[in-house]
DNA sequence: ACATGGATTCGCT
DNA sequence: GCGAATCCATGTT
């Protein structure tokens, strides 16, 4: 059931589409909190002018060139933490940012979470966004580095067998500044799904 | 040492 | 559609 390192190690456009469906765990002390992923996007290694791997193994940005299955988290807009899953084979960059859930388990415990922020709303759909993603999982930058595929409290498990979706394809958010990356096609989400960030 | 700007979200215009 | 919140990684001097 669970997703072990071979899944990650492949290329991060084949992981973010095959982690759709996927159960994304926290496990705290006595309760947990379960996404299921609903929209993920891939970035690349230098020649992806969107991905932080594009100045090379920089401090931030040496983890996307280790061992796939290690959560990357990093802080944007001094406020947010975004969970990407570094992908590939070690040496190679890349990773899968998770953007979007629904929740299906300890939804009390997200909403708590999100509460804690006074830069997101409360609303129906708490994990809508991959910044809103993190804070109702419960993950921020303290988790940088944890193994996803050894880790006893954080961890993905597969798609059950049967589930049926489309999938939709688009150009990534918010990286407009890429110049010729930022119309790669490495935006995938549930087609119909309410939790994604955006058509 | 300094300047820049972002893989976001929300509220106001 | 635009700006603010808020911090730190990265590039430049």
């Amino acid at each position: 059931m669970r997703l072990d390192r071979s899944f990650f190690e492949r290329d991060a456009v084949a992981v973010a589409k095959d982690l759709l469906g996927c159960f994304f765990v926290q496990n705290l002390k006595s309760n947990q909190i379960v996404g299921r992923i609903v929209e993920t996007e891939a970035y690349g290694d230098a020649t992806d002018l969107a991905s932080h791997a594009r100045f090379g193994p920089t401090p931030r940005s040496q983890i996307m060139f280790g061992p796939a299955g290690v959560l990357y988290v990093y802080k944007i807009y001094g406020i947010f933490s975004l969970a990407n899953i570094v992908c590939g084979k070690t040496g190679e960059a890349s990773a899968a940012l998770i953007r979007a859930a629904e929740i299906v388990a300890g939804e009390v415990i997200a909403r708590r979470n999100l509460a804690q922020s006074k830069f997101v709303k409360l609303n129906e759909q708490p994990a809508t966004g991959p910044g809103k993603f993190s804070l109702a999982l419960g993950i921020d930058t303290g988790h940088n580095g944890t193994d996803l595929a050894a880790s006893p409290h954080l961890y993905l498990t597969r798609s059950p067998a049967g589930t049926e979706f489309k999938i939709a394809t688009t150009t990534r958010i918010g990286v407009d500044y890429a110049k010729d990356s930022k119309d790669l096609p490495w935006r995938f989400y549930i087609k119909d799904s309410p939790f994604v960030s955006k058509r």
